[in-house]
DNA sequence: AACGAGCGCGCG
DNA sequence: AAAGCGCGCGCTCGTT
């Protein structure tokens, strides 16, 4: 008897009882399953124990004990349905032993369904949704012992069966073939995840390290720009927000202080790159000046060194392809995370310290092949209109430029983007739609647009006038909320917020989410459109490889990267269709084909 | 030495 | 009354 669960469990070891058993499994419909392999990846381990569970089966399955081991016995699982906590683990040993017709359903991703995204264990669910204490230090024991402990076989049968227990729970709460719909948003993208996350995006370590170097010879620059002015005795370590914000509160007058922001929680001056280059336009001419400037350039290049510097060449693998995780779910909204590294935060090409710096471009193609990419187009105000029924504001976006549109309301007459003026009233609009996406008021709008609250407000005034369906749509949201608890959303799932939410999250998450919802159809119409392409022998070198939030990448052979553009485009415009049948499709996505992610044209 | 809070900043 | 959203990660600094 193992502590904890409800059953004892049966001890396979023989190729006729594990038929029996899996066929038994077949015939229920689904099964929990789990795995105790001797390493974390099929290229160097194997499978050792499989654990079952259903009402009926509770079994733990040695291999080592039955002929052909897990690889001669796998095709055994396939065509069943197996529950599982983080499908990508399974379904890859499955795949490395050539069995992927079946099901494999990820019981996070069902909790993810209903209360919203996040990252946690499985003994993170047995806690929250059993009240269950789980205890994992034989998670990493060896798993390739001749003769496996107790405490080995008891852990392993203890996960299958906290995982059926969960799926149990979960199932309950769906009711409705729409509640699995928005299930299947998150569990259908594992294979497109796998295959991004196991292909990898090529890194040109030469010019890496090229950019690399010229970066630290401008931090040195700075650092003696900033040692001229202020001593190792008044600020040791200029890394230090807490260390500049006592000297800064020596140094400098209260009356100037008065304007410096604070930061939230202790209340030291707030040293960022933003309030640095702010307090200096307001002392012209004086060695202050020249500090906040040197300290701010020196906090973006040593941001550029030490995030996106010598981490991305340490983790580039010996194939010279970066391999990050994409996280499903990750976010509350459902949107994805990466991690390790995070490529979703590398940065855009931009002028940094007065320099055309590229990072974007040391992610290349390999030789003889292209990186293929296309972005939806303002995703987020688009299904906001299509959410909201606002008719206005679908035609702006869909009739050109929505930010533009909406600078020539808010000036009184069309604007050219090619002035200054223009580019500047544009820009303006563009932060007002923003603020009205994340349910900004006049306090906060103010402050990101630098202007005051009154004008502020007026620019409100204004959006709300011409765009009356999306901006009322929110209150809509907040309202359900309130009365429930949680809010629907658009592809069948739903997120609990609680009683007492806020706008701005009210106003975001439903927006945030129908933009993943769409890139979840996406990305599993393009999976499923490569895989019958590859099959058919075409677009055989071609592999999915990232997607960031409204963009998807792949890489293809030079030869395949005009037709993959368009297959990219076709799933992109089904995704949305999707969520949105019937909505209009114009200037939906952009992009194109190039050597590197900094060349896609 | 390891860990977490706090801050700041890169992305969409 | 409270009201710009969502992430991951590097770094400092106090605690354990």
């Amino acid at each position: 008897m193992t502590i904890g669960t409800d059953h004892r469990y049966e001890l396979v070891s023989t190729r006729p009882r594990l038929e029996q058993v899996v066929r038994r499994c077949r015939e229920l419909g689904q099964t929990a399953l789990d795995f105790e392999t001797t390493s974390l990846s099929p290229a160097d381990g194997e499978v050792r124990l499989v654990s079952l569970c259903n009402e009926e089966i509770h079994a733990v399955v040695d291999f080592w004990a039955i002929k052909g081991r897990f690889a001669g016995c796998a095709s055994l699982f396939d065509f069943g349905s197996w529950v599982v906590f983080n499908a990508g683990f399974e379904r890859r040993w499955f795949q490395a032993a050539g069995v992927k017709r079946l099901d494999i359903l990820d019981v996070g991703h069902l909790r993810r369904s209903v209360v919203g995204g996040g990252v946690f264990r499985l003994l993170d669910m047995a806690r929250w949704d059993l009240n269950l204490t789980m205890d994992k230090e034989q998670q990493l024991s060896d798993w390739s012992s001749p003769d496996l402990t107790q405490e080995q076989l008891d852990y392993a049968y203890l996960d299958a069966d906290v995982t059926w227990r969960l799926w149990r729970k979960w199932s309950k709460a769906l009711t409705t073939d729409l509640g699995w719909q928005g299930f299947k948003v998150f569990n259908d993208m594992v294979p497109a995840v796998m295959e991004m996350e196991d292909t990898g995006i090529f890194l040109d370590r030469k010019a890496h390290t090229v950019l690399l170097a010229s970066w630290e010879a401008e931090k040195v620059a700075r650092v003696t720009r900033i040692r001229e002015l202020v001593e190792d005795s008044d600020v040791r370590n200029i890394n230090s927000g807490r260390q500049w914000s006592e000297y800064f509160s020596r140094i400098i007058p209260d009356h100037f202080l008065a304007g410096w922001p604070r930061t939230e929680k202790s209340g030291d001056l707030s040293v960022t790159g933003v309030a640095l280059r702010g307090l200096a336009g307001r002392v012209p001419g004086t060695p202050l000046e020249t500090l906040f400037d040197a300290l701010a350039e020196y906090k973006t290049v040593t941001k550029y060194i030490s995030s996106f510097g010598q981490p991305l060449l340490d983790r580039a693998s010996k194939d010279g392809r970066l391999r990050a995780r994409y996280n499903i779910g990750a976010a509350i909204t459902g949107r994805f995370s990466s991690s390790g590294p995070n490529l979703q935060q590398v940065p855009r090409d931009k002028d940094i310290l007065g320099v055309f710096t590229s990072v974007r471009k040391s992610f290349v193609a390999p030789l003889g092949r292209l990186l293929v990419s296309l972005d939806y187009s303002g995703i987020e105000l688009r299904v906001l209109a299509l959410l909201s029924g606002d008719k206005q504001l679908l035609k702006d976006m869909v009739e050109g430029d929505v930010h533009s549109e909406v600078a020539a309301v808010m000036s009184g007459s069309p604007i050219d983007r090619s002035t200054p003026e223009g580019k500047s009233l544009r820009q303006s609009a563009k932060a007002v739609s923003f603020g009205i996406v994340y349910g900004a008021a006049a306090s906060g709008l103010s402050a990101t647009m630098r202007t005051d609250e009154e004008r502020a407000q007026g620019y409100i005034d204004f959006w709300s006038a011409r765009y009356p369906d999306a901006f009322r749509y929110r209150y809509t949201m907040l309202d359900e909320a309130v009365r429930t608890g949680k809010i629907r959303c658009v592809d069948g799932g739903s997120i609990e917020v609680g009683y007492k939410p806020a706008l701005p999250k009210l106003a975001n998450y439903p927006v945030q989410r129908a933009a993943f919802s769409v890139m979840s159809g996406a990305l599993v119409a393009h999976k499923a459109s490569l895989d019958t392409e590859r099959a058919a022998g075409r677009q055989r070198m071609t592999r999915m490889i990232s997607t960031i939030h409204d963009a998807i990448i792949d890489e293809a052979s030079t030869q395949d990267a005009a037709s993959c553009l368009e297959l990219m485009r076709g799933a992109m415009v089904a995704g949305y269709l999707k969520y949105f049948p019937g909505a209009p499709t114009e200037r939906l996505v952009e992009g194109g084909i190039g050597k590197s992610w900094g060349e896609l044209a």
